[in-house]
DNA sequence: CGGCATCCCTGTTGATACTG
DNA sequence: CAGTATCAACAGGGATGCCG
């Protein structure tokens, strides 16, 4: 490890300004946490991830998918094509998120029962 | 597994209705997210999270707090003195989903450059 | 100290209509 | 089909003050 590395301030959400706080609140949100595991398997389209999550409006899905693109989560392609055809796949680095968001949805489905009546 | 567990509806949070879309909604919240590690090294009383966590409010606190009290993930202790004396600790459950926001977290601080430039 | 109740404002969100 | 624009409605959230 270089000596540039010890300098490095390490993210903390616990300080409101830090970049990394805006993070958790990208990840961390409603509708993220449901479009990110529906990418991984292969490139949906708009129509698609409409259909699929049952309540999402089309405002709130584009603005989803525009905010994970831009931190470079989920890459849009547009094919040029009219009628217009675009889809989105997960990034690898999405992909990487994808498996951690993965372990909390089986986290949910296995402590369903225990959660609802608490 | 007896035949009665064969007969159990999966959770399916992409159902608008389902209770576990609401399940995500409470994890996925930017204040749950953050509160919860902190209860990982024991229990916590509220003015230390108030300070531990910049720009939280005292209403969103006692908020979060409550919210992950019904969800049996955090359990509030009184210990009935004067002046007030009250503090919060993860239950069994929730230590199991701070396990997995640990993974969150860890992912966030590991990718953290990546996912700024973009 | 912990935390509830109130007021109030702002931002998020949904609905609708429109465009390339 | 994929998105944008606009508007209205509502809830999230902050600030303050009060109470056990």
């Amino acid at each position: 490890m270089g000596l540039s590395r010890m300098l490095d301030v390490k993210p903390d959400p616990y300080v409101a300004l830090c970049p990394s706080r805006k993070i958790i609140e990208v990840i961390g949100d409603k509708w993220s946490l449901l479009v990110i595991p529906l990418l991984i398997d292969g490139p949906k389209r708009n129509a698609e991830l409409l259909r699929l999550i049952e309540g999402i409006s089309q405002k709130m899905l584009t603005q989803t998918l525009k905010r994970l693109e831009e931190y470079n989560l989920v890459a849009r392609r547009d094919y040029g094509e009219i009628p217009p055809r675009v889809d989105y796949r997960l990034t690898p680095l999405g992909q990487s998120l994808a498996d951690v968001i993965g372990q909390l949805d089986n986290w949910v489905i296995k402590n369903f029962e225990e959660l609802l009546h608490a």
